[in-house]
DNA sequence: CGCTAGCTTGACATTCTTCAACCGGAGTGG
DNA sequence: CCACTCCGGTTGAAGAATGTCAAGCTAGCG
């Protein structure tokens, strides 16, 4: 594959997108200062490979733009996707050497990374960086959680459905409004990526999507271009709890 | 059902079983003894409820003996553990006033509760509590993306078998030596709520059970005591790498 | 202009669930 | 003490959901 240029532009922190919701978001003044001192810019090209399982991995980092994903991979090829990284989820795992998990870029992607000893350093040494991972990694986790209940307990069609949903709400930026209000936006994710994600074959990804036009939930323009009518009957197809509760 | 009296000992800290694998681990002197005085103990018979999704939850606390499950509930019933706490798993989230998910006994339980207003200003003020929170977090969250492996791409076999293994490896302090070098245990669920950790349902795992016994994997003395005569036969049907790899 | 990657669709196979019957031990009331 | 019932578990038969294998479509690109 060819390595296109990527044409991202690399902000000061002032300006970034992601200031208040990565894991600098607490940070003001000097602690800033320590992070952006060590901070720099990757880019990778949509299907790219940042890491492979068990590499040495010697940055953190956060996603900028883009989608990244975890996958973890069967000795006789099953594949499973265990995270899903959208602008501003932190990627790496400080104190530990290797990667876990292979990474790659499902979109165009560009990372701000932190080369792990200062970033160590910096959580030893300072509250704030620390206190924003803490509530990040208990986010995820709670995240991974809604995923289980998905993967073990949902049918197709719902997973499908709630994966939509999730990508409409998770990256409020991509989202847009398409005429009459309905919602739209594009897919990151190829078939095959969706299956993993969601504990399919790209084949039944296929046909529930297929379906889900059919019956009107979503419309499709071109393969990856997604509109949503009606956001309601789609939370209705996730077999999710429709009224939003303790909120 | 009548509630039992339980039977686990109150221990001070200096001799806690869960001492260096809890929350406290890297604690000592002050930062110890101001745990200890918010600290105090509460016992479940198995089967009980200690808290429902959206209920307020005043407490955090490590489990000292017993096993807790978290799970989700859909609008129709469909049932997902989406968390196993063994011995010095944490439970609660700080900053957090409502549980998220309903928490049970499985087994009888002892609970080290810290109330979470005095808890919360700890982790504000100190260092290592909040450092030995964010690695058992960042452990949590490994943990449930394997699992999201075996609900999404393993099967029905492979899924028992993991089980098994993870239940023999995570908690030690439980496993013995039966007559032969054997691996022996009490399996700490019920078939229902294996099924319902396991994406399965209770007759699939039965079904399961009889059949790697049938063959020679596992030996069932009564329902619940199970005999490993191989541990590599089981890893073996686990799916996973044999190759321990890494480590 | 033909290839390829990504996607769709069909026919058939497989796995797991569903529904139902049954078993055995523990606790309970007569 | 005995019959009863309940709970957790096992097993069987039938059906539904999803996977597998195979063919074919389309858009973009060399």
């Amino acid at each position: 594959m060819a390595q296109r240029q990527m044409a991202f532009p690399q902000a000061d922190c002032s300006e970034c997108p992601i200031r208040y919701r990565a894991v600098c978001a607490h940070c003001e003044g000097d602690e800033l200062n320590q992070l952006e001192a060590i901070k720099y810019y990757r880019n990778y090209a949509a299907g790219q490979t940042i890491v492979w399982a068990g590499d040495r991995m010697d940055f953190v980092a956060s996603v900028v733009h883009g989608v990244a994903a975890l996958t973890q991979t069967m000795e006789d090829g099953r594949r499973q996707m265990v995270g899903l990284l959208l602008p501003s989820d932190f990627l790496g795992r400080p104190n530990r050497e290797h990667a876990t998990f292979d990474v790659t870029a499902t979109t165009d992607l560009q990372l701000c990374c932190f080369r792990r000893q200062p970033f160590q350093d910096l959580l030893s040494n300072t509250h704030h960086v620390s206190k924003r991972l803490l509530e990040m990694t208990l986010d995820e986790l709670d995240a991974a959680r809604e995923w289980m209940l998905l993967l073990g307990r949902k049918t197709a069609r719902e997973k499908i459905a709630s994966f939509l949903s999730i990508i409409v709400r998770r990256d409020a930026t991509i989202q847009q409004f398409a005429k009459g209000g309905a919602l739209a936006f594009d897919l990151p994710l190829t078939r095959e990526a969706m299956a993993d994600y969601l504990g399919l074959t790209l084949e039944t990804v296929s046909r529930q999507m297929s379906s889900l036009k059919k019956d009107g939930v979503i419309r499709l323009e071109g393969k990856r271009h997604i509109v949503i009518p009606d956001f309601d009957a789609l939370m209705h197809e996730t077999g999710d709890d429709s009224d939003g509760g303790v909120y």
